[in-house]
DNA sequence: AAAATACATTGACAAAGATCAACAGGAAAA
DNA sequence: TTTTCCTGTTGATCTTTGTCAATGTATTTT
């Protein structure tokens, strides 16, 4: 059990046996079956989920009722509704299960006290918080300066492991294209 | 000096008035006239940037020559290629004055330092990315979900000071556009 | 096994945005 | 002052992407 929070955890701050052991009471277990919700737009995001196995979307939906993703969350990653949770308001994002999952939950209140006694988890955090900014940023820089064969290519290099498991229109979303206009870009380059 | 760091700073995690005599001592002040370089792409970032006053970009140059900015930093905001700074490979980013600006350089030694002695400086840096993070995310969402009229109306509301600050085109390219685009979307937003 | 659902592809057409070129006002530089 | 450069606008046209509809296939459900 939550073998690969602490593999994670301990490549980035190495822990004693004694402080892993302190930590582990702070976490929550939990399974979800493909297409259950974490959460739902609207209710307040209670916990951060570490995957510890599965994959995970988060999503918001627009008037028209058209899915934009906003993040995956695979194995190793961490996926919450960030600003519900730091802030307590409804959360803009949906998120739900793309496989089934296991994920390591970590509720707003141990997450205060666990940032409060661990100075480890704060770097923990820290080191989390600015590797999915690059990710981000990274991202970002690729839609405002390429070109969407060069977007597609970068992102099946950069997570070969999405583009195996999520289908074709979700990583369409992802890109902020439609399912069309990717299978035409892929068309273009197998022809070559 | 450093007004508006340490204001920011004690906004965020209170400090004893010795506390922020030490920190001081890692800080370095740097004045950039408009037009002149924090960086360059290539070289390697060796500091991070807090925006006293003033305004400075941070963007990416394409093969045909294009700018896209990545970010805007004003009064108040960070600004870095943190990828290079963090790894210490080249930069991808080249950062420049918009205006006449007043700077707080920490270097890397100073971050690292400050990071091990001050616990209140790893929570203040720790809050710091997390803006930064929620304020790209909100950007991300904004381009994958919505129109352009409301984007541009979304950063107006969101960012007056940029839009009033900022050329147009710059603006433009924050947004992925060319300015003729920009420039129309505005009018027809202004006939009505 | 049959039926229903989800997924990817293709075509025809519409809409959005980019490109190229010209122009005008204002700020900065000479 | 005169000149140059920077900025924003507009028009015409081209390219890219979205939309709508149809189809085939695989996957899930019953």
């Amino acid at each position: 059990m939550y073998k690969l929070f602490f593999e994670s955890f301990n490549r980035k701050v190495p822990l004693t046996a004694e402080e892993e052991k302190q930590i582990k009471q702070y976490l929550t277990p939990k399974k979800l079956r493909k297409k259950q919700y974490l959460l739902q737009e609207g209710d307040v995001c209670r916990s951060v989920a570490f995957v510890e196995k599965g994959a995970l979307r988060a999503y918001s939906v627009d008037d028209k009722g058209g899915e934009h993703i906003i993040q995956f969350g695979l194995e190793g990653w961490t996926i919450a509704d960030l600003f519900s949770f730091l802030t307590g308001e409804p959360a803009t994002y949906n998120i739900d299960a793309i496989e089934d999952s296991e994920l390591v939950l970590i509720s707003k209140s141990a997450q205060e006290e666990l940032l409060q006694r661990f100075p480890k988890y704060e770097t923990f955090t820290r080191l989390n918080i600015t590797g999915a900014y690059l990710a981000m940023q990274r991202r970002l820089t690729s839609i405002i300066s390429f070109t969407l064969e060069e977007r597609y290519t970068n992102f099946i290099s950069l997570y070969p492991d999405i583009a195996q498991r999520v289908p074709q229109h979700m990583i369409a979303s992802y890109m902020g294209l439609t399912p069309e206009t990717l299978s035409r870009v892929r068309q273009k380059m197998i022809r070559r």
